[in-house]
RNA sequence: GGUGGGUUCGUAUAACGGUUAGUACUCAAGAUUCUCAAUCUUGCAAUAGGAGUUCGAUUCUCCUACCCACUACCA
């Protein structure tokens, strides 16, 4: 049994997006799994699209993410360029394997798999619109070749002629005629294609003397003992050229096994998950804030306040599922339970929703200092120096109110500093529009304010239900007892107790929404909280 | 257009010929509470359509529909 080794292979085209990361995930997890190899490669053969900044990009995502390759353009991103004991397999930027990739092209040719072609672009579009006003499609291959200017159809002299003087041919791979390749995929099983429907790919740019895709995929992937190729879905309509490929090599008996993922969809409409949508649609799309060349600013999980477990955890019920109703995992949790044959077929729509519940679940899970030293940062923003302890505190009573750290300050100001106005902020964002709701004519809020002239939660009528006689009972309670006592007052005192205390937390926090108001004076003391009651009255008294 | 892939509640998915088709997210209702959250309980909601194989099809086969990918000297 070989040992396992599998491969990331991202081209620096551009940012990393989700989808991207979660192959990437799934090849780590497949290698932990089974004891093998995550190596990373940067296949950047595609002169013309290369990205600046694209392959720290990717490094620092997967960084960020935990998934660190094992070898390759490793985690600290430093360039392997000479094969060593560590990295017998090296370099593992294609850019810098450029010398290898010709001698393959050529042994093609030599055994008869491959041929020069020198059609210039211009050629090949013009055959291509031709056709394309006939109705049909051109396609390079059996129908076609022998009225083309390559190897197959010139005399000797002349193209060896040509690979001398010009610079602008190709190899092309012989795709047979009317043959069934015969295939296996890890997760969708058996496949059958018949080459006639397929082109004569090329193989070998001279311009750039850098190979494509396929070439550069197939050796390499040969070259660094590859045993699994996991990847998107979207490469499986080239997989019959890449068993083909394997075979004109003579290497078929050491091909790897393939495994290709279901694309990432969209949240609503269809098509998959592309770069635009994110920002459309509320969410991000890649791990780590992206700024393009033109200064369009992408944003990422990283920085909307997704905690990198989370992420990860999300991604990979993205298409795979434990076979239990297990949803949340570590990453060690995931790699012991990862399996290719529970990989789905279907292509997953991303759910935004689903996202934000993940990452709250790992919020609760954080202990109160640690999310209390990601606060702080948040709380320094508004200009606010808090003691540690307090910050501790009171982390502990919001943490379960909220899916992100971000929210922490929302969800409470007024543990930090005093209300200076006073609204319905809290009331339920459905209470109005569900007392249109003919079949509900009852205010939901009538429940607690029987009376309804002393229902009075919407910001206008703050006022007026400031007039009650409550705040006195209320100022009364908050000066013969404490926090812990309070209630015990005013029930003692036979005074409404939703009232008094609702009362009085409109003048601790400014709205009618909150923590229990024993935790608030807890909080910020018996002292602020009475100062708060004394700014109520001359504000609204 | 051609080729390949796919199709279970709105979404992610479970059920690898026999279940009242399960779970989670979302949404709604109720319980609880000093409010709001949280929590707990309940509810809404699906096998794309049609043939066939079978005692029995979500599951196997075929056809149709729809969706997706690929169709570059890009990956």
């Amino acid at each position: 049994m070989k040992k396992t080794r599998v491969r990331f292979a991202p081209s620096p085209t551009g940012p990393l997006h989700m989808g991207g990361v979660r192959t990437a995930l799934y090849n780590y997890l497949y290698a932990k799994k089974n004891g093998g190899t995550f190596v990373l490669r940067i296949e950047d053969t595609d002169s013309h699209r290369f990205v600046p900044g694209a392959e720290e990009y990717i490094i620092e995502s997967l960084k960020w993410c935990g998934i660190l390759p094992d070898e390759g353009v490793d985690a600290s991103g430093k360039v392997v360029e000479t094969p060593s004991e560590k990295h017998p397999y090296a370099p593992y930027r294609q850019s810098q394997r450029k010398p290898i990739y010709r001698k393959y092209a050529e042994q093609l040719v030599r055994s008869g798999h491959a041929y020069y072609a020198f059609d210039s672009a211009e050629d090949l579009e013009l055959c291509r619109s031709r056709a394309e006003n006939s109705g049909e499609t051109f396609i390079y291959n059996y129908s076609t070749r022998k009225t083309l200017c390559n190897s197959l159809t010139m005399p000797q002299d002349e193209v060896e002629k040509m690979l001398e003087s010009r610079n602008d041919w190709t190899i092309r791979f012989l795709m047979p005629e009317n043959r069934t390749v015969v295939m296996e995929d890890l997760v969708r099983g058996h496949i059958e294609v018949n080459t006639s429907t397929l082109d004569d790919k090329v193989l070998w740019k001279r311009a750039d003397e850098l190979p494509t895709y396929h070439l550069a995929n197939i050796v390499d992937d040969h070259l660094m003992e590859i045993t699994e190729v996991i990847r998107g879905e979207e490469w499986l309509p080239s997989l019959p050229l890449h068993y083909l490929l394997y075979e004109a090599f003579g290497w078929q008996d050491s091909m790897p096994r393939f495994a290709h993922l279901p694309l990432l969809l969209k949240p609503v409409g269809n098509g998959k998950l592309s770069k635009r949508d994110g920002d459309k649609m509320g969410f991000p799309v890649f791990p780590l804030k992206w700024t393009n060349s033109q200064g369009e600013v992408y944003r990422g999980y990283r920085e909307d306040g997704y905690f990198p477990e989370a992420f990860v955890n999300l991604l990979a019920m993205l298409g795979w599922n434990p076979g239990t109703e297990q949803e949340i995992f570590s990453l060690d949790g995931l790699v012991e339970a990862f399996s290719l044959d529970k990989v789905g077929k279907s292509g997953a729509k991303f759910n935004p929703d689903k996202a934000k519940w993940f990452n709250k679940e790992y919020l609760r899970m954080k202990d109160d200092e640690q999310l209390a030293r990601l606060f702080i940062p948040v709380l320094e923003q508004k200009g606010i120096q808090a003691d540690f302890e307090y910050v501790v505190r009171v982390v502990s009573l919001i943490k379960e109110r909220a899916s992100f750290v971000q929210e922490f300050w929302t969800i409470a100001p007024y543990l930090f500093i005093a209300p200076r106005e006073y609204s319905a902020h809290g009331v339920k964002a459905g209470a109005a529009s569900r007392q249109e709701d003919a079949k509900r004519p009852a205010d939901p809020r009538a429940k607690v304010y029987d009376d309804a002239a002393t229902a009075p939660f919407l910001a206008k009528d703050v006022d007026k239900f400031w007039k009650q006689e409550y705040y006195e009972a209320a100022l009364d309670a908050m000066q013969n007892s404490d926090a812990d006592t309070l209630e015990d007052y005013i029930r003692q005192k036979g005074l409404p107790l939703g009232k008094v205390m609702n009362c009085i937390r409109l003048a601790l926090t400014g709205s009618s929404s909150g923590l229990g108001i024993a935790d608030i004076m807890h909080l910020i003391g018996k002292q602020e909280s009475l100062d708060r009651m004394d700014y109520i009255k001359q504000r609204l008294g």
